[in-house]
DNA sequence: TAATGTGATGGAACCGGTTCCACCAAGACA
DNA sequence: TGTCTTGGTGGAACCGGTTCCATCACATTA
């Protein structure tokens, strides 16, 4: 492997004199310039970037840290990620968070600026030592992606969604169609990962049904660990009491599809017999013909990179606190009570 | 930032007792060991990764390359790799390849073995000056699956697929059936990222058919971009031809799906009106109780990885070329003729 | 008692870049 | 002619680890 300094004595110049040519500083003469490159040429010469990065201090890498890369809802993020990084000379590091085992791990022995020199936290809420970590430890730019933290407010810079805002549109919507028996299907309240976007679309539920003067029942509830299966097994047990429910808000769309399921193999019409409203608008909601919250999940990850970007250039940037737009996106299983 | 100088001053001992305590040679005593340790403790000492990858001549990362990285069936193996590798010490970094701008830029540019010790392609049958440029460039291990070229035929580790049995297995459960008039939705034979996969699953196709004596029809092929929408386009059409078919089989399950949709629009019932068999087994597949061909998706991404650890720990290792095992996964989308 | 072996240790040299300071020659100016 | 700039240049020091060799204390053996 030829160096630089192989490249200095071959051109009969300095080490500083190489240096400068290959970054391109004023300070060299044409001569000088075109002799080094045409020795850099000869000798094939590349730069080492773990040289590079070990002098600079600098690693030329972002990382992602994320959960369950492969759920559509976060994969779909990822992708605006890695889109947006396409462009630029960053390269992607990815950490795939999907034990807590591996989370302690993250949290407790790694120290980001060696590795990357910004960092993307997607859908991953914050325990308290995870927020105090990152404040204290972490002195590269940061950006979370859904994983807000009260202790992170104003501190680092923010792309989060208001899931309460979304659990009150799907059920408004559910209310609006003259539904009164609405069910919720969600994961456990409690779980290892501290996914809390569940719990606040139950609490939108909750306030839409509130506003609306309807009582809240428990059959009309269920929880359980996040998956089509569980879902689909709450459901059959949620439309097998007395007054079943005439609608069903799930916490997304991977759940409403297993409550879809569950209609199927009651033999329930959807929509006549049983409204179906999901979450996220995953390629799947399309395919289900359901009627879902759409959040921009390709578009976040974009513009979380154009933020951390941003914030690499100028360290003094404000901080940014964006909250993402939702929408509904009504399609065909719900209806009025009925049909 | 403490030093590895700072905690050997700190100590009272050498630089090398330091690098020894933390790469865990027996080569210390034990009370140094302790002593050594307390310090770093103390001083909340870090190894510095740049540093320490420098000096080893080694990034302590694997790059993985493919394209599409959101596409289920390429995401699912992806995920066998990011599992496999969270058990190790090695950083996964991944090239995403989604234009053919990205996919030229990627194979002139890169030069790997200053970002990775090994790297993984996946999903991306190469062109000739690809194949080329990694047999004469790229100098650290490789392991390719799903992604051959002859010319690497025992130069480097493979895990390979044989789409034109896939193809068979899935066209003779249609004929085993008693179907004689079968369709075939695919992928376009010359696309920009040289997919062949398609192309070889109708190879398969027709195979089958030969062998069962059943002459092809023009109308009963239809190949377009790969996709859901586009699928669902090209059955309508071959659906609607005077003698229509009575199965198809589509070259991935998201094209199965645009079948389906097809089908349902057309007020066709499945299976008793259509068969129509999937490839891949993806989730998808499972929700829409598709009859498909399953690759062992997360476990060639598992597998992918051993060997590349392997190969990093032995660079003498003989080159490892196996076969992905295929499955035919009956469910509810096939059946005889007319139900 | 002397020779030999062994486990533990210190630290210089090294990995391959960047940065910064010292220095020089040549032109400007008094 | 002497002094001051200044563009161009060389190379030591540095980034923070690892490696390897020299050294030393102490136990073992002849």
């Amino acid at each position: 492997m030829t160096t630089m300094r192989d490249v200095a004595k071959e051109a009969g110049v300095g080490l500083g004199t190489v240096s400068r040519v290959l970054n391109e500083s004023p300070l060299v003469s044409d001569v000088t310039r075109q002799r080094v490159l045409r020795v850099i040429k000869e000798l094939n010469y590349v730069p080492n970037q773990l040289a590079r990065r070990l002098s600079l201090g600098k690693t030329l890498t972002v990382a992602a840290v994320l959960p369950f890369f492969t759920r559509p809802a976060f994969s779909e993020r990822l992708n605006g990620v890695a889109s947006a990084l396409a462009r630029t000379h960053y390269d992607l590091l990815i950490h795939n968070i999907d034990t807590p085992e591996l989370r302690r791990n993250f949290f407790e022995n790694l120290l980001p600026h060696e590795v990357a020199d910004g960092m993307l936290v997607l859908s991953l809420p914050l325990f308290d030592e995870e927020a105090e970590y990152l404040l204290r430890q972490v002195d590269i730019p940061l950006v979370l992606i859904d994983s807000s933290h009260p202790r992170m407010e104003g501190e680092v810079h923010q792309l989060s969604v208001d899931d309460v805002a979304g659990g009150r549109l799907a059920t408004q919507h559910l209310l609006d169609l003259g539904h009164t028996r609405v069910g919720f299907v969600g994961d456990l309240v409690d779980n290892p990962f501290n996914f809390k976007s569940s719990r606040e679309r139950y609490q939108g539920y909750c306030e839409a049904l509130e506003a609306a003067g309807i009582p809240q029942r428990a059959a009309y509830y269920a929880a359980g660990q996040h998956g089509r299966r569980q879902a689909r097994t709450l459901a059959k047990e949620m439309l097998a009491v007395e007054e079943r429910p005439t609608a069903i808000f799930a916490a997304s769309d991977t759940q409403a599809v297993g409550v879809l399921e569950a209609a199927r193999s009651l033999n329930l019409r959807v929509p006549e017999d049983l409204s179906v409203v999901g979450y996220d608008d995953i390629e799947l909601a399309d395919i289900m013909r359901l009627t879902t919250v759409r959040q921009m999940l390709f578009e976040a990850g974009q513009r979380s990179v154009e933020i951390l970007l941003k914030a690499l250039k100028d360290p003094q940037m404000a901080i940014v606190h964006e909250e993402l737009s939702l929408e509904l996106v009504v399609r065909e299983s719900t209806a009025k009570p009925g049909g």
